[in-house]
DNA sequence: TAGTAGGAGTAAC
DNA sequence: GTTACTCCTACTA
């Protein structure tokens, strides 16, 4: 714990910090405080009701767990990954040096809870990315049409576990869907009405800010050359290989269904094969895909030398032939 | 039982 | 023609 990044006021080490599930209890707190730090909502430039996911800044890094509702993460991730952000302490502030006066302490957390703001900010528009490079869709709710919002809605639904939620706002468009009041969303919800209008919410509150702001990109090497690779030409429809290879960039999202097991060689496993082959269909409109006929794509690309079965063959671990 | 391998027909582009 | 989907049989761990 002695990496420096966020620094906790008045604190030497780095605690670790949660912001909790919002619509729950908007929050962040440093979970080694005896007292939680509960700063306003101004604090992340987010709504009340705020993205579904927990982030724990450990050490230089910041991750999103993907189970909105577990709270369980204590221990430090692995160190940090080239696309992950980096947290700068940034100039020493007036006086922080001694950090006596409560002016001085006022400004450290002001500078922390900025650097907060913009890191959370950066996590969710990558996320929003990557969730319109997936689904082929705009990043603005405003352009979807029906089958944007049904491909938003089953992605959304199947991600956070909405069971179902997708069949209750059918033959919506996106102008639609934006036009409708919280109470809408239950109505047609009881269950995940809430939940699906704060994830829509957050949604647009990143789309506009990403409007306002372009954000910087910082891509490690690799990640550029396959980005380059795979948006080059988007008009053209994504490839299983290309998709594959976007959910292995995106670990904090989909660690849990596919992983690396050797990067530099190409070797990753699908760990969920059903949640893959499920995520493939929503891209692809195939609801009926599922893991026996993505496998046999995969295959086919045995034959063109994109994918293989490692020299070790092992149950669902394949290999890019010509890992970047 | 689930995954692997590959043949073959079909559809979309 | 290419790519992926679909269905199939046979085999393996």
């Amino acid at each position: 714990m002695g990496s420096p990044g966020l620094e906790h006021p008045g604190c030497t080490t780095r605690p670790s910090l949660y912001i909790t599930h919002p619509h729950v209890n908007p929050r962040v707190a440093w979970l080694d405080e005896a007292e939680d730090i509960k700063p306003p909502r101004s604090l992340l430039g987010l709504p009340e009701l705020s993205w579904p996911g927990v982030y724990l800044p450990c050490y230089d890094r910041l991750v999103i767990e993907e189970n909105p509702w577990v709270l369980g993460m204590t221990e430090a991730p692995a160190p940090a990954a080239p696309s992950c952000r980096t947290l700068e302490p940034g100039p020493p502030a007036p006086g922080q040096a001694q950090a006596s006066s409560p002016e001085a302490e006022g400004q450290v957390e002001e500078r922390c809870l900025e650097q907060v703001q913009s890191m959370v900010l950066g996590e969710v528009l990558k996320d929003v990315d990557t969730a319109c490079k997936l689904l082929n869709i705009a990043s603005d709710p405003l352009d979807w049409s029906c089958m944007h919002v049904q491909k938003w809605l089953l992605w959304t639904e199947h991600l956070y576990r909405l069971s179902q939620v997708s069949t209750m706002f059918q033959e919506l468009t996106g102008r639609d869907l934006c036009s409708m009041a919280e109470t809408d969303f239950r109505q047609r919800s009881l269950q995940f009405g809430e939940v699906l209008y704060a994830h829509l919410d957050i949604w647009r509150s990143a789309t506009a800010l990403k409007e306002r702001c372009p954000p910087e990109e910082s891509k490690s090497a690799d990640e550029d050359s396959w980005s380059e690779v795979m948006y080059t030409y988007p008009s053209q429809p994504i490839h299983l290989w290309q998709f594959l290879h976007e959910l292995l960039l995106k670990p904090h999202s989909y660690s849990r269904c596919i992983r690396w097991i050797n990067k530099e060689k190409g070797i990753f496993k699908i760990e969920d094969s059903a949640h893959v082959a499920r995520l493939w269909g929503i891209r692809k409109n195939r609801p009926a895909m599922n893991y026996d006929k993505l496998s046999r794509s995969i295959r086919q690309y045995y034959k063109k030398g994109i994918i293989r079965k490692p020299d070790v063959s092992r149950r669902l671990v394949y290999q890019f032939v010509n890992p970047v």
